[in-house]
DNA sequence: CCGAAACAGGACCATTCAGGTCTTTAATTA
DNA sequence: TAATTAAAGACCTGAATGGTCCTGTTTCGG
């Protein structure tokens, strides 16, 4: 169903996350903010850190912190650091599938590639941040899920 | 990678080429043409049969042909017909994933989805079939392939 | 100077799901 | 009536993704 890895949603959500927040941000504490289980936040926080995405400390009150604005960062520079380049089929370029050399589309599939990966590249990560009317939407559900334990604010 | 299923995949070169023969076509004699494995071919050709792209006639001399012209089949309704629905994340329609609640990002993933699914809308099955010079290329690569076989018209 | 905290970089397992095969049934035609 | 072919669905297998853990290495604080 031409679906997104898990691993690249998280690491567009994380990174989403982290533009929100200032100073360096622990991965356990990026966890409790995403919801996402610690050592997968941590492991995406290391693809991330290795693609230049975002800057790590190491030590003791280390952490991670944007390496430059969540503006200057497209949705599919994140996907393709994550889970490699964007195509939609193994025959990119002109080369031939592996289903023998029958498939003769030759070459068809790098406009829809190319389509899709330039719709992408024009999607930034500022315009994935949650909406005024859609933060509302959310603090409600967050409050009543805290119900029983906090009750900030209202 | 963001990758298609080879399912859809073979289902569009499957069509394309149904397109390229008149009268109705077998399934044995489709993937002896598009070198896809026969039961494999059979299942795609249910599913496409399914959704109203060919039409089937069973029983001796039986077989199948397009319900339609190619350029009346967009690449996304194919994808979408085996694949279902066009959607790069779980959270569509504004509905919160499935990692709890702190995602936030509700309804971003929207925009993205639908971007996707219109650049796929617009680009019909007949403009996947082979060019002329990429035709002229892979029948040399289909020579170079056949040179132990048959050497056609070389 | 030592210990705790936190990232780095792997290896590793487990689950899921897509891809592919097979069998049976029904329909059509010669 | 027999042969051919699609329809439908159960079932198996293998790859890959997602997720966990372990062992260093670095840095800060006491």
């Amino acid at each position: 169903m031409l679906k997104l890895s898990r691993l690249a949603d998280y690491a567009i959500v994380i990174l989403v996350k982290l533009g929100e927040q200032d100073g360096v941000v622990t991965s356990p504490a990026l966890a409790a903010i995403t919801g996402v289980p610690e050592p997968t936040v941590a492991k995406v926080l290391k693809v991330l850190s290795a693609h230049g995405f975002v800057l790590s400390q190491r030590g003791a009150k280390g952490g991670y912190r944007l390496a430059r604005s969540l503006a200057d960062m497209s949705v599919a520079s994140v996907i393709a650091a994550v889970d490699g380049q964007i195509a939609l089929t193994a025959c990119v370029g002109g080369r031939e599938c592996d289903t023998g050399l029958s498939c003769g589309l030759c070459g068809s599939w790098d406009v829809i590639n190319t389509a899709i990966r330039s719709t992408l590249e024009g999607i930034s990560l500022e315009s994935m941040r949650p909406k005024e009317a859609c933060s509302t939407v959310l603090s409600q559900i967050n409050k009543l899920n805290a119900t029983h334990t906090v009750r900030e604010g209202a």
